[in-house]
DNA sequence: TTTGATTTACGAATGTTTTCGTATATAATT
DNA sequence: AATTATATACGAAAACATTCGTAAATCAAA
C-alpha cells in the first residue's frame, strides 16, 4: 500500500501552509484563517480538506466529532521537491539563475545578505573538501 | 485594447521555453521538441499554440500556409512574475527562504558561487547608497 | 424535548486545462 | 491528374481542480 503522494494543487498548498503554521486543526479554523485572505464556503475547505486526507497530504484524527487535521508531508520536503519543479518548468531547470533573479528582484536586507554569504561560504568549503 | 496578458499555464510555460530558447518556430518544430521529453500529439500542441496566440503569450506570422509562432512575452519579465506567485504560494513571501534552499539543495560550482557574490556585493554597495 | 447550530458525507455543478478526432485546405509526390 | 502528406480550424471529450447545495448525524441551548 502506501502509494505515492502526489504535489499538493494550489488550493491545497494554501491549506498546508496553515497546517504547517498552526499545526493540528479543525477545518473550522482552517477555514476562518482562509477567509481572512479571501471568501470560501466552509463545505469547499471541508470537502478539499478531505482529499488532502485521501491523498496522504493531510492526516486526520476522528475520534471525536469534530475531526482533527494535520499535515502529512513536511515542509522543507514539500517546498524542496515544488521548487525543483518549478525551476525545471520556469527557469529550465538552471537553480542559479533563480536565485540571480530572486536576488536582483527582492530587497535584500543586509541581515539577509549576511545569512546568504555565510551559506555561501560554508559550501566554498564543503565544494574544497570534494575536491 | 490591448488586454493583460495572463499568466501562462504549465503546458503554456513548456512551449513558452522553447520559443525562447530557439525563437520563431513552426508549430511542427516545437512539437517535436516537445516530444523529446514526452509524447504530446501535433493538434494538442496546434490548439495550444493557437490560445497562446489569442491570449498574446505569443506572436503568429500567417502569411504562409505554414504558420510561424513567436514568444509575445519575454522570458526575464514573464520568470519574474511567475517567481513572485511561487515565493508566494510556497514559501509564504519570504525569497530568501527560498534562495536559501536552492543554494543549499543545488551543488553550486565555484563560478556560480562567485556570481552571486558579486552579485550580493553590488546590492551591498546600493544598500548603502540608499542610506 | 424541541429547536437551532455545527459537523461530516456525498454528489454534483462549475471552471479550467489538456488532449485529440475530424474536417478542410494546401502542398508535394507519383 | 490522382494520391499522399502536411497544415490549420473547430469543437468537443477527458482530465483535473474548485465550489457548493443538501442531507444526515451529533451536539448545545431554550
Amino acid at each position: 500500500m502506501s502509494r505515492k503522494i502526489p504535489k499538493p494543487t494550489d488550493a491545497e498548498l494554501e491549506i498546508l501552509q496553515i497546517l504547517w503554521a498552526k499545526g493540528p486543526s479543525t477545518v473550522r479554523a482552517v477555514n476562518d484563517l482562509l477567509n481572512k485572505k479571501r471568501e470560501v464556503g466552509y463545505t469547499t475547505t471541508l470537502k478539499l480538506m478531505q482529499i488532502m486526507a485521501d491523498k496522504g497530504l493531510a492526516k486526520r484524527n476522528t475520534d471525536s466529532r469534530t475531526h482533527i487535521y494535520e499535515a502529512g508531508v513536511e515542509e522543507a520536503d514539500t517546498q524542496n521537491r515544488l521548487l525543483q519543479k518549478f525551476v525545471d518548468n520556469t527557469f529550465r531547470g538552471s537553480a542559479m539563475k533563480m536565485v540571480m533573479q530572486a536576488l536582483g528582484n527582492h530587497n535584500a536586507s543586509q541581515e539577509e545578505l549576511e545569512k546568504i554569504k555565510a551559506l555561501i561560504e560554508q559550501i566554498e568549503d564543503q565544494n574544497k573538501e570534494d575536491q
